[in-house]
DNA sequence: AAGAAATTGGTAGTAACTACCATATGGCTG
DNA sequence: CAGCCATATGGTAGTTACTACCAATTTCTT
């Protein structure tokens, strides 16, 4: 890696760092990016071409942690057993998150104050819903494609939100990874009222 | 209804309106709040009055579908079988829509083209998602009560976003009633790929 | 009819974001 | 090593969503 890609890293996390430092101290609404860039000791010009918006600021980890998740699920082979695969996306998407809890639950903490930040996690679930959606539909044969893929897309992302939410709303509780099955269990035993067909 | 509630009630309505021809003819992202303001004739003060963000502009219809539903869940008896319930939840929040087909297509396109749009629109479905969760805590006993209820609202909420979703994607295509019951019958007849255990 | 309450429109200001340009810095080639 | 190219940076000017506040008007009540 050159010096240039390592410089970029390096004054992307900076930023990132500083703006959770005012955010987490402040608030979101009472810090203003001109504080931020100041606090980086970089220009207003220079941030806005790292973090387009003030939201990504706080959203890239969460982002970064379940788009890996969905990578990591597109490079599998075509023969993997669904199942499991969706399994292990769960996982590995909790494994992510797991690696900072501070910051998963600083995210949570100003999506529910602030609603700009709020819409813009909801989006970013939205759209990895989306994605897992069309990933699985390639993957699938038979009737109803569409719908089932898009049922088992939203029934993965359900199990992700409902783990977290459980996870940062108590602190030093379950293990996520009991949530997990917790849920899963739960699904599979048939135990949810589910509308009737 | 006095002269003063009517009144109301039709600004907020000429202002939606105004809104919505200009987004559609210009797009939302080219339309300012001054010019919609001066089509509705009424002050930028008043239009903010009436709509806190440009957003709201969009998705006030949807929202009220939504939650209209929501809120007749809200008044059943505590008796009420819940799965008759939840189906009788998504025919409502589906029977609101169909009322204004055009519109929900508008939201959806203005939803899909612009970010902001797209991120409320997905606040308001993750909110919808999170008070069913809470009215149905309260309707349940048992063990995992709330995971319980947070994965049947959830599964509530993904039917409706995938029969909406279909829906607006093709026009003149089936019954919104018959794509719900289709995704319905995936759900309970076990088709679905779930993450194992 | 008169006063209370609510609605309106206007003014001034903040701050997020965009477009653009000049400068500086790192990377590569003769 | 010198010079050139691509890229990163910082600054300027401008637009626009949104807020706080105030004076004037309209509706409701008694």
């Amino acid at each position: 890696m050159g010096l240039r890609e390592l410089k970029r890293e390096r004054t992307r996390r900076l930023i990132s760092d500083k703006a959770f430092e005012l955010f987490t101290d402040h608030g979101f609404g009472r810090t203003t990016v001109e504080q931020i860039a100041a606090a980086a000791e970089v220009g207003p010009s220079t941030l806005y071409r790292y973090y387009p918006t003030k939201e990504t600021l706080v959203l890239e980890f969460v982002e970064d942690s379940m788009f890996g998740a969905l990578n990591w699920f597109r490079e599998q082979p075509a023969e993997l057993d669904l199942p499991d695969g969706l399994q292990s996306v769960i996982e590995l998407v909790l494994d992510q998150l797991e690696r900072n809890p501070d910051r998963v639950r600083a995210v949570y903490e100003l999506a529910g104050q602030t609603p700009s930040v709020g819409a813009r996690l909801a989006e970013v679930t939205w759209r990895w819903r989306n994605e897992l959606t069309v990933e699985l539909t390639q993957r699938l044969a038979g009737d109803s494609v569409e719908f089932t893929a898009a049922l088992a897309a939203g029934t993965v992302m359900n199990i992700i939100e409902i783990v977290v939410q459980t996870w940062v709303d108590n602190p030093d509780g379950t293990q996520v990874k009991d949530l997990a099955h917790e849920a899963m269990g739960l699904l599979r035993g048939g135990g949810i009222p589910l509308p009737t067909a």
